[in-house]
DNA sequence: ATATCAATTGAGCATCTATTCATATGTTCA
DNA sequence: TGAACATATGAATAGATGCTCAATTGATAT
C-alpha cells in the first residue's frame, strides 16, 4: 500500500505507482510557468485570433481592414486585438486616424507549422 | 470610396485598404484549415491539460497515478484524457485494471519549446 | 469649435468549458 | 459468482469567453 500518507490528497486510488509520480515530480516545471504557457495557447484557441495572426503575417493592417477581411465588426476585432496585445503577440502603430496592427513575436509562425503538422499527419 | 461594394458586410468603415485585404486574402488558408488550428490549440489552452501532456513527456502514467500526481480527482483527469485522445494527443494502453497513458505526436515538444521562447523573452 | 471618422471600451448576453457528483463499465481475484 | 478496484461517462453547475450594442476617446480637417 503506497501513496496518499497522511496528506490531504484528492486522489482516491488504493495503489500509485510511487516512483514513477516522483521521478516525473522533480521533472515537471513550475507551476507558474505552465499556468503561462497555457494563457498563451488559450490565445491561439480561438479561429478568429488565428485568422488575425495569419493575416498580419503577410503585412501590418489597420482595425478595419482586418474586419473587412473576416467580415466581422470593427469592435469585435478591436477586442480581439487587445487580447492579442496583452499577450504581446501584436504591436500597434497610430498613423493619422488609422491604427495598424503588426506581429510582435518571431515565435508564432513556428508555432503555427508545427500545429498544422499535427493537423496534417 | 472603396470597400463595401454592394456586398453584406459587417464593417463599417468608409475607407478600406483594397489592395491590401486583396493581397492577403490569397494568402490566407482555408476557413477550415484555421479553424482545426484553433482546435488543436483550445486543447493546449488548459493548465491541466498542459500538466498532463508536460507529465507524459517523461513516460506513459496511468490515469491514478496522473490524478495523484496533479493532486486532482480521477475523474477529472479522465474527462481531460478524453479530450485529449479526441485530438490525437495521447493514446490509452490497457494493462489488466490500469490504462496507461502515453503521447501520440511527436510535434506537441517543438510546439511546447516555442511557446516557452516567447514566453520567456 | 465642430463635424467626421477610426478605434476603444464597458455592459449585457448567449454559449462554452472544467470540475464535481453519482453511476456505469470492465478487469482481476477469491 | 461476487467483491474490489481502476477507469469511464453523463448530468449538473459555476465560471469563462466572444460577440453585440451603445457610448467614448482621439485624430483630422474645414
Amino acid at each position: 500500500m503506497q501513496g496518499k500518507s497522511n496528506e490531504n490528497l484528492r486522489c482516491d486510488c488504493s495503489i500509485v505507482h510511487q516512483d514513477i509520480v516522483e521521478r516525473v515530480q522533480v521533472k515537471m516545471p513550475p507551476e507558474e510557468m505552465l499556468y503561462d504557457l497555457a494563457e498563451l495557447f488559450k490565445v491561439f484557441g480561438d479561429s478568429t485570433r488565428i485568422k488575425i495572426i495569419w493575416a498580419l503575417f503577410e503585412e501590418e493592417m489597420c482595425v478595419c481592414d482586418i474586419a473587412y477581411l473576416l467580415n466581422m465588426t470593427q469592435s469585435a476585432i478591436s477586442h480581439q486585438l487587445r487580447v492579442l496585445k496583452q499577450a504581446r503577440l501584436v504591436k500597434p502603430r497610430r498613423d493619422g486616424k488609422n491604427i495598424y496592427y503588426s506581429l510582435d513575436d518571431q515565435h508564432i509562425e513556428e508555432i503555427f507549422n508545427q500545429g498544422l503538422n499535427h493537423i496534417n499527419e
